[in-house]
DNA sequence: ACGATTTGACCATC
DNA sequence: GATGGTCAAATCGT
């Protein structure tokens, strides 16, 4: 069943994204040079619009490679729904094994995404913590946090916080499932699940990070680690407020060999299963130039 | 009082 | 048997 599906389904098509981008950054560099207005204004202009160009760049640089890889890459990418929930709300004792089965078909689950940043908060998304967990060979704890409608609107989103082991500044997100609660993107329905293409913006990351820790001045968690769950409450930050910038992280494209990826090295953005991201990709890089001009 | 978090226990998978 | 994911009672915060 399986093995057929994945020889004869195609892998997400990418070289047409590759050639949209490449047109797009083709379009925004003929813009650049045509921009005739106030001198001060033209700066600023020019200026995130070599950001936004180099953006797209590192972007086709990674799907070229990714695409390269597809082949090999397509064999990891079936979807393996979660299982049915059909004792959902049973939230009697201990026996309870027909869900725990379930869930722990998690472990090795290809349909996923892992995002690094150096925040854990505000996806566009509501979640609540259920678990943390030493995880053997790892220098920190991972979180398990589960959709906050869960139960009332049977959204079965997981997503799992870890601090990174190379840079304990950066906190590595694994999402699980799909949302398909309403009430969090309601707030506000441009924030999409992905992280997005979205301008430099170290002031906004900035106040971004002042808010969410004023938001517990007295908090009696003070150490980073306690952070992680912290930020959770911090879902109802202003949404309008994205992170800073799309990067990429080589170590979590499956099925690359180490070091392809090296000369993104400042990159900072994840993807597992990039069928979910490439998705959205024309959606983010339309709303973020609409954005920018609208400036 | 209620909702969120913590944490030890349970259980499936590897 | 080791490990990781989830549950749920206990605890905490507002």
């Amino acid at each position: 069943m399986g093995s057929s599906e994945a020889e004869g389904s195609s892998p997400p098509a990418i070289a047409p994204v590759i050639d949209e981008l490449k047109k797009r950054r083709q379009s925004l560099a003929t813009l650049a040079t045509r921009l005739v207005v106030d001198p001060l204004e033209l700066q600023t202009q020019k200026l995130h619009l070599e950001e936004t160009m180099s953006t797209i760049s590192k972007a086709i640089a990674i799907l070229e490679c990714v695409n390269s890889q597809q082949g090999h890459m397509a064999a990891q990418l079936e979807y393996s729904p979660s299982s049915d929930v059909t004792n959902k709300g049973s939230v009697g004792k201990r026996k309870i094994q027909s869900t725990r089965k379930a869930a722990s078909r998690k472990r090795g689950n290809p349909y996923s995404w892992t995002r690094v940043t150096s925040t854990t908060i505000e996806d566009g998304h509501t979640w609540r913590k259920y678990g943390q967990k030493e995880i053997f060979s790892a220098k920190h704890p991972r979180s398990y946090f589960r959709c906050t409608y869960k139960y009332d609107q049977g959204c079965k989103a997981t997503r799992q916080v870890q601090k990174s082991e190379e840079d304990p500044f950066l906190y590595v997100i694994t999402y699980f499932g799909e949302h398909t609660c309403e009430g969090a993107k309601e707030k506000n329905p441009r924030c999409r699940e992905p992280c997005v293409v979205s301008f430099e913006s170290n002031k906004i990351n900035d106040i971004k990070q002042e808010i969410a820790f004023s938001s517990f001045p007295s908090h009696k968690q003070e150490n980073e680690e306690e952070v992680v769950s912290n930020l959770t409450s911090v879902d109802a930050l202003p949404n309008c407020l994205e992170q800073p910038a799309m990067e990429l992280h080589r170590s979590s494209i499956t099925g690359l060999e180490p070091g392809w990826g090296d000369s993104f090295s400042g990159l900072n953005y994840s993807i597992n299963s990039y069928d979910v991201e490439f998705m959205d990709l024309e959606d983010i890089l339309s709303f973020e130039l609409n954005e920018f001009f609208a400036w």
